[in-house]
DNA sequence: CGGCCCTAATTT
DNA sequence: AAATTAGGGCCG
């Protein structure tokens, strides 16, 4: 069991008894291998090689990071058995596709580079992480400005028992990812979700977006346990363009 | 155009 | 291992 705790600095959110409440921790059990890195927790799943998945909040103050450092892809120090490596990746056809995006981590320089950790590295589709992942990125940096923090959940979603698999260590290629958001509205929080396939798409936003609850039925477990029930079950775009 | 998602080769 | 350079495409 691993005890969790904010690490990034931003003021978390207090709920109803004034306790301090990760709204971006799914529902998770002890028998996962999870990290708390300055930007992100995450739980790494030794089978695929890749997180199950990747949570953190995002703040407008985070967003107005100024630093610049490359990426410098490297074993989670973390991790007892980090297999995933940039062998795995190089000359695969598959991108070293970040969960938690390197470019929300210019807060920090450490946190960059544990972004750059293959903690938070899934295979990706170049066209579908440079363009339809990409948009869904820029659309949760908008997001972080505009609310003042946004809550962040995404990884991968395997669907096909025999998917393919990439380099000597055999990293599991995902057939879709997905990712959550939540953000604080008037009367409480608003919350949607998206669905990608990890092929060339191309898409807006809104094309992929669904309820929390659909990406929840297809991951297999609960993303937002802090929030009301009623939050998932529903969104109003108009919230979210 | 700058910023973002990357790749690969080369140098130190 | 790290830094630098060169290249590619899309978006606002």
């Amino acid at each position: 069991m691993v005890v969790l705790f904010c690490a990034c600095g931003a003021a978390p959110y207090r709920g109803e008894e004034g306790q301090s409440v990760r709204v971006e921790l799914p529902q998770y059990s002890p028998d996962e291998d999870i990290v708390e890195h300055m930007g992100y927790t995450a739980s790494y799943n030794h089978t695929t090689l890749c997180p199950d998945w990747v949570a953190w909040e995002l703040t407008a103050e985070e967003c107005r990071g100024t630093n610049e450092q490359g990426r410098q892809f490297s074993r989670d120090p973390d991790i007892e058995f980090p297999k995933a490596s940039r062998e795995d990746y190089s000359n695969s056809g598959w991108d070293k596709g970040h969960m938690a995006p390197h470019a929300e981590m210019k807060w920090s320089l450490q946190a960059m580079a544990e972004s750059d950790y293959f903690t938070n590295i899934c295979p990706q589709d170049k066209v579908m992480n440079a363009q339809a992942w990409r948009k869904i990125e820029d659309l949760t940096r908008r997001l972080a400005l505009r609310h003042g923090a946004v809550y962040v959940i995404c990884g991968p979603v395997y669907d096909s028992v025999e998917h393919r698999h990439i380099g000597p260590a055999c990293v599991h290629v995902p057939d879709r990812f997905f990712k959550a958001l939540a953000v604080r509205g008037g009367e409480g929080f608003n919350a949607v979700g998206f669905l990608v396939e990890n092929n060339r798409q191309t898409g807006s936003p809104r094309s992929y977006a669904v309820t929390v609850d659909s990406v929840e039925a297809v991951v297999g477990r609960n993303l937002f346990p802090q929030l009301p029930e009623a939050v998932e079950a529903a969104f109003d775009w108009n919230d979210w363009k």
